[in-house]
DNA sequence: TCCGAATCGTTTGCCGTCTAATGAATGGCG
DNA sequence: CGCCATTCATTAGACGGCAAACGATTCGGA
């Protein structure tokens, strides 16, 4: 009786082609839209921020947000204040995609749980959150990094 | 109602950083552990075989072949008869993993699900296996490369 | 006031994954 | 029999993700 693993994984795989494909389709990576949708809800936010927000690595933000800035769709700006902070603004670009990038995720999310019953999709995302939640437990025992902040 | 999408991409995440770390505690990187499943089943599998039975490009094999030989899990030779086929094999090292791969993974899936009852289990497979046929439906009909091979 | 600790972003380098381009070998058909 | 299409692997380059090292700035306490 093997390998929930194994069928989550490949799921995972499965999905995430489907919706970098759509996602290609309107011109953007898969991700960016993420970053994209904080933005649309906040502007001018800092890379940690958002990383924090993502649950993703600053690194990983920074390198998103270089190739978006390329790709026309923010520009970066020091705070002026605290000459630390980098802050993100969406450019017209990256404010235009907002219709069509939330209806194309509606649009994704409705057909890939198309073949399931209500019943079912709740049951569904039951039992992710169950193993999402036992996930992080693990990770957080076996990582003392962020116990004990004294 | 929102966001399946989020909470499947989200869970993966989680379970795959456990993973990994199970599979680091090994001296493995996740990933690695597949490549090595095959050939314990059947060793000597040329790269293009490995990559079709992971649904995983062969430059993918390809690379992850490169570090594993590297870090002395197997080694690359050419087929004598077939010099276009390449075919991977096993060190000691590579086979010694077996036994505690296959038990680790054992371990990781069964403590992923331990807050599931047996029937909860069963339905998320079952939903998950929807939502996976219906993507690779939705891949294909967005994507004619593979459709009518004359 | 001044220096060290804390806070940020960036760079570097690695892993897995993909597509496209390249290169080497085989095999079949005229 | 010889040439061209097919079949493989490899390389190149892009993307998302991570950890570690680095550099700049701010801030608090002595």
């Amino acid at each position: 009786m093997p390998e929930f693993l194994d069928l989550h994984g490949n799921t995972n795989k499965a999905v995430r082609a489907v919706a970098d494909a759509g996602m290609r389709r309107l011109g953007l990576h898969l991700g960016q839209n993420h970053v994209l949708a904080l933005l649309w809800e906040q502007d001018g936010r800092p890379p940690g921020e958002i990383a924090a927000a993502l649950h993703v690595s600053t690194p990983t933000v920074v390198k998103m947000a270089t190739r978006m800035t390329a790709a026309g769709l923010l520009t970066r700006r020091r705070d002026e204040r605290d000459n630390r902070l980098v802050r993100l603004w969406l450019t017209e670009a990256g404010r235009a995609l907002r219709q069509p990038v939330e209806q194309e995720r509606e649009n994704l999310e409705n057909r890939l749980t198309a073949d399931l019953t209500e019943r079912e999709r709740e049951q569904l995302i039951s039992a992710l959150t169950k193993i999402r939640r036992r996930a992080l437990e693990l990770l957080a025992d076996s990582d003392p990094a962020d116990a004990e902040p004294r």
